[in-house]
DNA sequence: GGATAACATGACGATGTCGTCAAGTTCATA
DNA sequence: TATGAACTTGACGACATCGTCATGTTATCC
């Protein structure tokens, strides 16, 4: 029967307004977040709100494409904090990059709680969980970061400061770094006390957080 | 002439009524937070919606009057912490405090996020707020919590749990207890590295978190 | 340059929420 | 117990968003 299953390639005007699309979410999503109005995103992209459904049949299929790349410079940060110099300062500037790109785009975040399911978003993701797995071993080792906690902690930093973005970013955009540098003095070897409960398990993380 | 203003007292069916009515909304706030239907309160309440506007005309009376009694076990928590043996110890028992009522109603933080406007709320927020200053002080002069912090950096703490415990409180209700420890062991003097940012203005801080 | 499949359009019905109001009912007072 | 004010009711119009679909248009291929 000859067929591969790739799917047919876009006429070419269905693949532009494709482009319109993408860019007009990505803008909004970036600042108002990933649950504006779909009539909204076709109108600022110059098309009808039936081309924007025959494009993302859902918003999650949205979703998924405008923040792919996003996901692609996540791995990139941690692909170069696992050969850090200096493994702390690897997992310090990790963490402050993932920080930055959720500073950067309100929607980023909430993309990422909602879950990425297509198999190109759960690539990535498996890939910057292996790399966090060095950068923490490593730092751990290293001795500086303290040994009682996991990857899965590293959630709280996310969810912590994306809040402290949306609360704070319009009027004080630098302050969530006062809140990160609060949190990594917690992370320190030297500031260890006795943790309460035991972390999430991994596959909770991984399904609360997904990768970043 | 003759005219205290004093608004007459409601007659017996209504007082009723507005009792039930904060019952329905108590709950339903608590499970779903403060931004459920309208309608949906009146029938749980056993009320038509007329009623339930009859009484509270915006949803914002409604929440300040579910949430007028979280902020008297609030002050409550900042007086007995005031005057604790242990400085430090009087320091994370309000700060985990103010994180169980979080972790125990998800509609307490959304409301303190909205601001509470009513005078009473505001003078429980004043009263809190001085204790807390209280709280600060002595901690900080026993040199267990770092110097170059503010109360207005327990902002973080409240946010960041309240994140937590909307993420994981379902599955894992003690897990913000974990995140609360990392965050506690930033806060202290041993931990202190220096601050990249300077704290939130006193205003801002009462603005965006009010007064937990 | 014509035929056809791919695509774009925007009006539409469905759904959910809000706050109002005219009409009916109940409480409190004399 | 009768009267008027206080209160309750639930239907209603306004609004916003969603996803669909019949119709009209455009690109691509022979």
């Amino acid at each position: 029967m000859a067929s591969p299953d790739l799917p047919r390639p876009l006429r070419g005007d269905a693949r532009r307004n494709r482009e319109l699309l993408l860019d007009a979410a990505r803008a909004l999503f970036a600042e108002r977040g990933v649950d504006v109005a779909m009539a909204e995103i076709a109108r600022r992209a110059g098309v009808s709100n039936g081309t924007l459904y025959n494009r993302f049949p859902t918003r999650q299929d949205l979703i998924e494409a405008v923040f792919l790349d996003r996901l692609e410079k996540n791995v990139e940060l941690a692909e170069q904090a696992r050969v850090a110099d200096d493994p702390w300062q690897g997992f310090v500037d990790y963490v402050t990059g993932i920080c930055e790109l959720q500073a950067a785009d309100r929607g980023y975040n909430e993309a990422v709680t909602r879950g990425m399911t297509s198999p190109a978003a759960q690539q990535l993701q498996a890939t910057a969980t292996a790399a966090l797995g060095d950068i923490f071993d490593r730092a751990q080792r290293a001795g500086t970061l303290r040994a009682d906690t996991t990857i899965d902690d590293l959630a709280f930093v996310v969810w912590g400061i994306s809040r402290t973005v949306d609360m704070t970013g319009d009027h004080t955009p630098r302050l969530w770094r006062r809140h990160l540098a609060l949190l990594l003095d917690g992370f320190r070897a030297a500031a260890a006390h006795p943790l309460p409960e035991p972390p999430l398990a991994a596959g909770q993380a991984h399904q609360a957080m997904a990768t970043d």
